[in-house]
DNA sequence: TATGAATGAGACTTCATTCAT
DNA sequence: AATGAATGAAGTCTCATTCAT
C-alpha cells in the first residue's frame, strides 16, 4: 500500500538521464552529421527539455565529442580481438577481419559518423573530430601490433604502410556498404581485403628476406 | 544618348556571377558539408547578395546539387583516361590508378563533398547526394571496362567484385589523406593499391581458367 | 478609383523601418539599460520581426550603438549654443546652462542610457559605451572652449578642471532628477551650478591675474 | 561512531557560505548591473551551486538588495564623520569632503551598483533600488544636519538644496572618476566641490541675513 | 539580370527557479 | 546546511526563402 515507486519518472537521475542523451544523439547523429544534429531533435528523442541536456554537456560540440568516445569504446570492446589465436597468419587475419566487419554491420555509428567529422575542415574543429581521429590511431596502431607479430619479417615501414593500407581499405568498404545498404556482403569483401593485404605482405616479406 | 558599349564590365553578366556561386558554393561546402553550408555564407564569400543567389538556382538543394555536377564534370576530365595505351596490363593500370591520384590530390572537392552526403542519411535525400552516386556508379563502370578488357579471363562477377573493391580502395585512401593531410604520398598508395587488385585479378583469373 | 495607396504598410522602406527599430529601442534601453533590452521587446514595440532588426543591425551592441549615437546628435541639436551672445559671462553661462537643463528634461534617453553604460564594467565594452564616452568628450570639448572665451584670464588647466566640474555637476543633477521625478526644478538646480561655476572662474582668474 | 569535532573546517558553514555568495555578487553586479547579474557567474564566482544561493537568498532580488545593503553599511563605516571636530566650516567641511573622496575610491561598489540602479526604471522596481535610495536619503540627511550647524545662518530650505547639490556633484564627480579612472585626482574634486558649496553656502547666509 | 528588405521558423544557449534528497 | 538534477521561458541570432521593384 505504500507507494514508493509511484513518484514515478522524475526522480532525478543523472546517470540514466545522461545515458538517454547519448542514445538519442548517437543515433541523430549517426544520420545527419554535425549539423543536422539538432538539441531540438535530441530532446524530442530521449525525452528531456533541451535545457536538461545542457546540465550534462557543456555545448553541442561537448555532446558529440562524449558520443564518439562512448560510440568508440563499444566498438573497440565489440572487435576485441581474441588473445593467442592459432592458425596460419592468413587464417588469423581473416578472424580479425571477420570481426571487424561483423562490427561495423552491427554498430556503424561510430564510424559513420567519425567519417563525416572527418572529412570536414572546419576552421575551428569541433572536438568530436579529434577524439575520433585519436580512436583511428589507437586502431591502426593496434593493427600495426598485430601485423608485426604476423609477419616478423616485414620491417617498421613496411607493417606500418600495410596497416595504413588495411585501415584505409576498412574505411572504403565501410562506405560502400553505407551507400548500398544490405545488399552488400560487408564480411565477404573483408575476407578478400584481408587475403589481398596478406598476399602483399608475403609477398614483402620474402622480397626483403631473400 | 544610348550608352557606348564601352561601359562593357558589370554590364550584368549571368554566367560570370553563376561561376562566382558556384565556386563560392564549392568551398563552403567541401569544409561544413551539406547542413554547414549557409546560403548567407555562400553569399558573403562570393560578394552577391542572398536574394540573387535564389536568381541563379532554385534552392539551396538546387546549388549543391550543381555543384557537384560541375565538380564531378571537372574531375572526370582531368582523369580521362587515355584510350589505347599499350603494356602490361599492370603497366596500363598502374598508370590508371596514378592519374586518379593525381587527381584526387588536384581537385578534391568533388570527392570529399560526395563521400560527406554519401554517408549521410536524412530523410528526404538531397539531389545532391543522387547526382554524386550517379557520378560514382559511372566511375565504377568504367573501370568495370577497363578491367573487363585487361582481364579479358576473368568471369563478370569477379571483374565486378573487383571493381567495386578498387573503388572503395580509392576512397578509402582519399579519406586516409584527407584526415593526414600533404604527408601522405597518395600516389605511392594508389600504386600499392593498383598492384594488389591486379595480384588478386591475376590469381583470380588463373584458377578460374584452370 | 485606383489604387496606390492600397499597397498597405508593406511596401519595403528600409529608411523608415530602420527608424522604428530605433524609437522602440530608445525608449526601452533608456528605460531598462543594456541587458535589459530585449530584442523580442524592441521588436514587439516597432512591429517588425526580430529578424527584420538583424537585417538593419549587426547584433544587439551595434543597435546600442546606433541609438546613442543618433541620441546624442538629436541633443546637441537641441542644446546648440547660440553663437554670439551678448550680456555678462555669468548671463551667457546662466543661458547656457538653462539650455542644457531644458534638453536633458525634454529628451534624457541619450544621457540615462549613456550613464547605465558608462558605469558598467564589461570586460569587452560594448561599443554604445565608446560611442557615449566620445560625445560626453566632445560635450566637455565645447564647454572648454566656450570657458576659455568667456574667461580668458584662465590658465589651459583651471579651463579644463571647471569644465570637468561643470559637466560632472550636470551629471549628478541629472541623477537627481531621474530619482526624484518632476517635482525637482532641474533648470533652477542648473542656474545655481553656472553661478557656482563662474563665482570659482572669477575668484581663480583673479587670483591667477593678481 | 559520531565523527569527532576535530573534523571542523567544512563543517558547512552558513555564515561564511553567505559572505562568499554575498563577495561575488558585488563583484558581478558591480561589473554588469542588474540584469546583467546571473546566478550561474555569481554560482561560478563564489563556487557553491545555485541551488545553494537559493538556499541563502529568497530570489535574484532578494540577493541584490542585501548586497546593496551590506555595501551601504561597509561604506558608511568607512566615512563616519568625526564628531565634534573644531576649526571653520571650511576646513571641517573639507575634511568630510575628503573622507568620502577617498571612501569613493577605496570601495565604490556601493555607488555604482546603486546608481546604476537608480538610473533604470523598470515596471517593478528592484528592492536593491529602493534600499539604495533609501541609503542615498540617509546621507543627504547627514549632510543636511551638518550643513545646518556648520551655517547656522541658513533657512532650511537654502540648506536642503545646498544638501542636495552636494550629493548630486558627488555622484557626478562619482562618475568622472568612473569613466576616466584612476588618472583622476577624485579627492581634490571633492575638494573644490566642498569650497564652492561652502561659498555659495556664505554668500546666501550673508544676503539672507543682511 | 538582379537586389534590398522582409519574414517565420528554428538554431544554440542561458535564464531564474524548484524540488527531492 | 546544502546540492544534483531538472525545467519552462526567454535570450540572441541565423536559417532558407520570398517578393516587389
Amino acid at each position: 500500500m505504500s507507494r514508493p515507486q509511484t513518484t514515478r519518472k522524475k526522480r532525478a537521475n543523472g546517470v540514466e538521464s545522461r545515458q538517454r542523451i547519448l542514445d538519442a544523439t548517437v543515433e541523430i547523429a549517426g544520420e545527419r552529421g554535425y549539423e543536422g544534429t539538432s538539441i531540438a531533435a535530441v530532446s524530442a528523442k530521449c525525452g528531456l527539455p533541451a535545457s536538461s541536456i545542457y546540465w550534462h554537456f557543456k555545448d553541442k560540440d561537448d555532446l558529440i565529442a562524449a558520443v564518439i568516445e562512448r560510440s568508440f569504446e563499444t566498438w573497440l570492446a565489440a572487435v576485441e580481438l581474441p588473445g593467442e589465436e592459432t592458425g596460419t597468419p592468413l587464417e588469423r587475419v581473416t578472424v580479425m577481419a571477420a570481426n571487424v566487419a561483423k562490427s561495423l554491420v552491427d554498430a556503424p555509428d561510430f564510424l559513420r559518423l567519425g567519417l563525416m567529422l572527418a572529412l570536414e575542415r572546419r576552421p575551428t574543429e569541433p572536438r568530436g573530430r579529434t577524439v575520433f581521429l585519436r580512436a583511428r590511431d589507437i586502431a591502426t596502431q593496434k593493427i600495426t601490433e598485430v601485423a608485426g607479430t604476423v609477419f616478423p619479417d616485414l620491417d617498421q615501414d613496411a607493417v606500418r604502410m600495410l596497416a595504413t593500407y588495411a585501415v584505409a581499405g576498412a574505411d572504403g568498404l565501410f562506405v560502400h556498404r553505407e551507400i548500398h545498404g544490405d545488399a552488400v556482403d560487408l564480411v565477404a569483401m573483408f575476407e578478400l581485403h584481408a587475403q589481398l593485404v596478406c598476399d602483399a605482405a608475403a609477398r614483402m616479406a620474402s622480397r626483403s628476406k631473400g
